[in-house]
DNA sequence: ATGCGTGCAAATGGTTTGCAGTCCA
DNA sequence: TGGACTGCAAACCATTTGCACGCAT
C-alpha cells in the first residue's frame, strides 16, 4: 500500500477526533488491496490469509466507519448481505449486473450522468452520491438454453 | 381493489401451476392499496389493521412471489431490511432521497433513462430492471443550521 | 491518566425453514 | 385424493452490542 492510500483514512480518522489503531490500519490496508467488490467476511477471510490478525467486530466497525468517511460505498446485489466498493482511486460507475451468471460490468455513460444532475437541480437536492443497478441478461445468457 | 388488478397475480399464480389462497388474495389485495414503499412488517400490520388474518410466514412467502412475477420490486434504501414498491400500475421512477429527512421524490428523467438504454446497447446486455436512487440534501435540509 | 477501541461472546432482528395439519385443484 | 399452502415456532445468519481489558493520546 502506498503511503499516500494510507494517509487518506489517518487523516480522516484524526480530523474526526478518533484514534488510529494497528486493527483500522490492517482492516484499511486490505480494503486497498480490493480489486473490485468485498463483504465484510471476505476481507476477514483475506486478512487472516495474510496473518493480519483483528476480530469480527473490528472488521464491522471499521467498514462503518469507512462508510462514514466516504472511502467505501454499499452495492447492493441480490444477495442478503452488505457488499462494498473502494470510491477512492476508481472513478465513479455504475453496475450492470448479468442475474443469471452474476456477472458483473462496471460503466459510466454521461447522458445517464447528465439525466441524474438535472433531477437534482430540478428538485432543489444537493448531491450526495448515487446508486445505479440494473440487471439484464449478458450475451452469453442470452443465447444459453433454458436451464 | 379492482377486479382487474386481483387478476393480474391470480393469473400469474395459474400460469405457474401454483394454487389461489385466500391468504395470496389478501395479501396481493394490501399491496394493491399500498401508495408507497412498504415492508412485510408494515404489510402485515396493516392487515391486523382490516381484520384481515394472515401469518407473518405467509408475507414474506408471498411478498418474494410477487417479486418473481414482477409485480413488486425491492428498492433499498439505508435500512437494514427489504422494501417493496408495486411496480403494476405506475410508472417507471428513479428514487431521490434526503439523507437527513429520508423524504422520497420518485423521479424520472428522459436523458438518465436514454443513457441506460445505451449502456444496455453497449454492452449487449438483454434489459430486466433497473434501480437508481439517488442521495442527497433536500433544500430545506440544506438551509437548516447543522444538528 | 483518560477514555476510546478491541476481542469475545451473547444478543438482535429480519427472514427462512421444518413440520403437522389444511385445503385447493 | 394428494400435493401445495398455511400457521407456528424454531433456526438462520449477518450484524450489533455489552463488557472487561488494553492501548493511543
Amino acid at each position: 500500500m502506498k503511503a499516500k492510500e494510507t494517509n487518506i483514512f489517518k487523516q480522516a480518522i484524526k480530523e474526526k477526533g478518533l484514534k488510529w489503531t494497528p486493527e483500522r490500519k490492517a482492516i484499511f490496508a486490505q480494503v486497498c488491496l480490493t480489486r473490485s467488490h468485498f463483504d465484510a467476511d471476505e476481507l476477514l477471510f483475506q486478512m487472516r490469509m495474510r496473518k493480519s490478525k483483528v476480530s469480527r467486530g473490528s472488521v464491522y466497525r471499521t467498514l462503518k466507519l469507512l462508510e462514514d468517511t466516504g472511502l467505501i460505498r454499499p452495492v447492493v446485489f441480490t444477495e442478503r448481505h452488505t457488499h462494498y466498493e473502494r470510491t477512492f482511486g476508481r472513478s465513479h460507475h455504475s453496475h450492470l449486473i448479468c442475474v443469471k451468471c452474476n456477472r458483473i460490468i462496471e460503466f459510466f455513460n454521461s447522458k445517464l450522468a447528465e439525466g441524474l444532475k438535472e433531477s437534482y437541480r430540478k428538485y432543489n437536492f444537493k448531491e450526495i452520491d448515487h446508486r445505479i443497478e440494473a440487471t439484464g441478461l449478458c450475451k452469453k445468457c442470452q443465447t444459453k438454453k433454458r436451464q
